[in-house]
DNA sequence: CTTGCCTCTGACGTCAGTGTCAGGTTCTAG
DNA sequence: CTAGAACCTGACACTGACGTCAGAGGCAAG
């Protein structure tokens, strides 16, 4: 398929495919007109991307893990498979930050709708 | 106390405490000359603020719902209200994905284990 | 007064993924 | 052949919370 088409389908613009090549996540065919096509596996694979690209990992990062992807084997660079248990991990202080920062959220809601209730019950009307 | 100080104990930059400012979410005293000068309570405003850059609000959106912190009151316009409660769900959501992108590395991480397990078992040594 | 650290304002630099425009080529439908 | 959609490369714009530098003044200690 061309780029059009799998932007639309892995819900990416196709200025994002072109930088994933150029970032060297992502390959491409050439026709002889200098069109780039892909293959189905391709959707999934942007899709990938996203995901990791969600987890707040750089450019660089992924295409350092992305051999563990690729060839998910022992002759993988062992550096792939530390640099992606290092992102889980990261991934994971991060998430536990969030919740912090939820928690109190939460607690602030909670005070004002206790403030709003009472001041309600007091001025009924 | 002044700027130095509130640096050190809250844990960030006197540049980011001067852009709280600037943003409106942090206020000082200033000296004759200048100077800023902050309370105890500047402390944990911010170490509040970081907590809410933590969770991924923008300075405008901190300043926009910081009412409900400074004064918890039905008076407080509802609009700062409601744009807590929807940074709290947003917060939730990307909080969710996260933990879908964690599950997705923790597959890859099993997967690239199992690979090195049975190679070295293949080649004991 | 001097040394040295702290603070001031102002302004430009950074990063990174993506938007967007320009100018040109290619493909597809009629 | 032609109109128009899709594609190409290249490059600048943007966002936003800072880093960092410049040039100048403030303040405690000797």
């Amino acid at each position: 398929m061309r780029i059009g088409e799998l932007a639309r389908r892995a819900g990416v613009s196709v200025r994002s495919l072109r930088y994933y090549e150029e970032q060297g996540l992502l390959e491409s065919e050439r026709s002889s007109s200098g069109q780039r096509h892909y293959p189905e596996a391709a959707v999934d694979r942007v899709i990938l991307l996203q995901r990791l690209y969600a987890g707040g990992l750089s450019s660089r990062t992924i295409g350092e893990v992305l051999p563990c992807v690729d060839r998910p084997s022992a002759d993988t660079s062992e550096a792939a498979f530390e640099m992606m248990v290092g992102e889980r991990d990261r991934l994971s202080a991060h998430i536990e930050d969030l919740l912090r920062t939820r928690d109190m959220l939460d607690d602030l809601i909670a005070t004002n709708r206790r403030h709003n209730a009472t001041l309600e019950a007091g001025s009924t009307g």
